[in-house]
DNA sequence: CATGAAAAATGTGATCTTCACATAATTTCA
DNA sequence: TGAAATTATGTGAAGATCACATTTTTCATG
């Protein structure tokens, strides 16, 4: 049984009794402590489970709530890979924009290679993050939280975008197809939008396996942005298309 | 040699020497591993310090950037005292502001009594300490984020309370003299007056011992606020003036 | 498709931390 | 002042973490 399956079904345990014992799954799976310490160890930093002296439980209602640490687990390397691309466009010295859900965490640390700078985000995680960095100027933007997103949106978020200005937007979106970007919900597309336009450049993240999917609500063309950041070729269909088009996708690959 | 004093030495090698081992403490005050452990949890809880394995360390620059810590624990007692006291003026489904340095994250942990609730706020502390609350609808005031009050300023705050609304806005001073209220600096005067502005009732929170002190920048007239809360009474003098003047103090007392 | 180097996963034992409970010191207050 | 309550401290068992050694997997390339 390998590790990602093996902390897949330690999930599928919790969900129906809610705490286990670590030496019940050492027994289980026939690993050391060791090795469930280190599956623990993972699922906890996700935000999945607790840890506690003994075993690990969850929070009834995690499940619900966890939604934006389920994502920001999934596909972490493929998110890394897409972070250092875009930090490679920011230079020290700009102020850059972020609106992410899964990827912002991920994103900051990349920019803290190009210090100083100014980060303006909705995101919590991020601002968590950056809060203690003495070299980062961070701006957050208030807002009504969202736990499903983990960041702030409404009225007072856009209200403070249109009283700010950035060098750089990083964007993402869960769907793209006929050359436009989709959410499916209206108050964060309204926040990125607003972001969008606060912003001389735009850059937008995207996994691949998002092209071709589409979602309520209309964000952008592809074309308002400056920058489309990917983790894979996305399937030739989809880069034909985009490329009749003139968009160009920068592919952030393995060894970069 | 007393628990306090031990921490407080504890405090005063990490000044010099940066880091320290835990075996090393506990010979040098002459009591058991366990001990030193509990007064290095203390210290850690507080933010002075971080434990590490086999002793503790400070990071450098720790000395500046913790102001907020070291006030949030101090008078940590009184403190709660009086949070207890605020929140007895906030009833189930009420809008409060918070704008609180070193008080705000006990008065969060006091409001959840009266959930559900609306809590508006530019304090880190309290955000972060709220943001998993279910039954309380978090908004955040965006802005500049200062290290030293461990909260976020500047226009954007103040365009964000202009677009809201509260029942009470709670807000401390490091200063009253004169019958009013002073603060140190610009920003957070700014800020205060802009949440005083923007809710129906204000409630003033003071510890006793300020009273009779002045700063920089006038806050506000004591008359505008419909409660003020302080821990003890002022000095007999002081009181004289405030009575004279027709102002009524609540005074959170030990046994609430 | 072999293969070998790099990366990832796992195990081991020493060391450190935490917990529960027992005991001692201190404070409180009638 | 003296008993009760609170706070501080010690002890040993059980758990967690770390560094390092070993095994397994991955993956580019001959």
């Amino acid at each position: 049984m390998k590790r990602e399956d093996r902390k897949q079904a330690i999930m599928d345990l919790l969900v129906d009794v809610r705490a286990v014992s670590l030496d019940d799954l050492a027994s289980r799976f026939d690993v050391s402590r060791m090795t469930v310490h280190r599956d623990l160890d993972d699922l906890a930093q996700a935000g999945l489970l607790r840890k506690v002296r003994g075993g690990a439980t969850v929070e009834p209602g995690t499940q619900f709530e966890s939604d934006f640490r389920i994502r920001a687990m999934q596909d972490a390397e493929a998110k890394a890979r897409m972070a250092r691309a875009a930090a490679a466009l920011v230079e020290p010295g700009m102020t850059v924009m972020v609106n992410d859900g899964s990827m912002a965490a991920g994103l900051a640390d990349a920019l803290l290679d190009r210090r100083p700078l100014t980060v303006i985000s909705n995101n919590a995680a991020l601002i968590d993050r950056l809060r203690d960095e003495a070299s980062v100027r961070l701006i957050a933007l208030g807002g009504v939280y969202s736990a499903k997103y983990n960041g702030f949106f409404g009225v007072v978020t856009e209200a403070a975008l249109s009283r700010l200005r950035a060098d750089l937007a990083f964007v993402s979106t869960p769907a793209v197809n006929d050359l436009r970007a989709f959410h499916m919900d209206d108050e964060v597309v309204r926040a990125k939008r607003a972001m969008m336009d606060a912003a001389d450049q735009r850059c937008l993240l995207i996994n691949h396996k998002r092209f071709g999917h589409s979602a309520l609500h209309a964000l952008a063309g592809l074309a308002e942005f400056n920058h489309i950041i990917t983790d894979e070729s996305p399937p030739s269909d989809q880069l034909a298309r985009l490329s009749a088009a003139g968009i160009v996708l920068t592919i952030a690959r393995n060894t970069a």
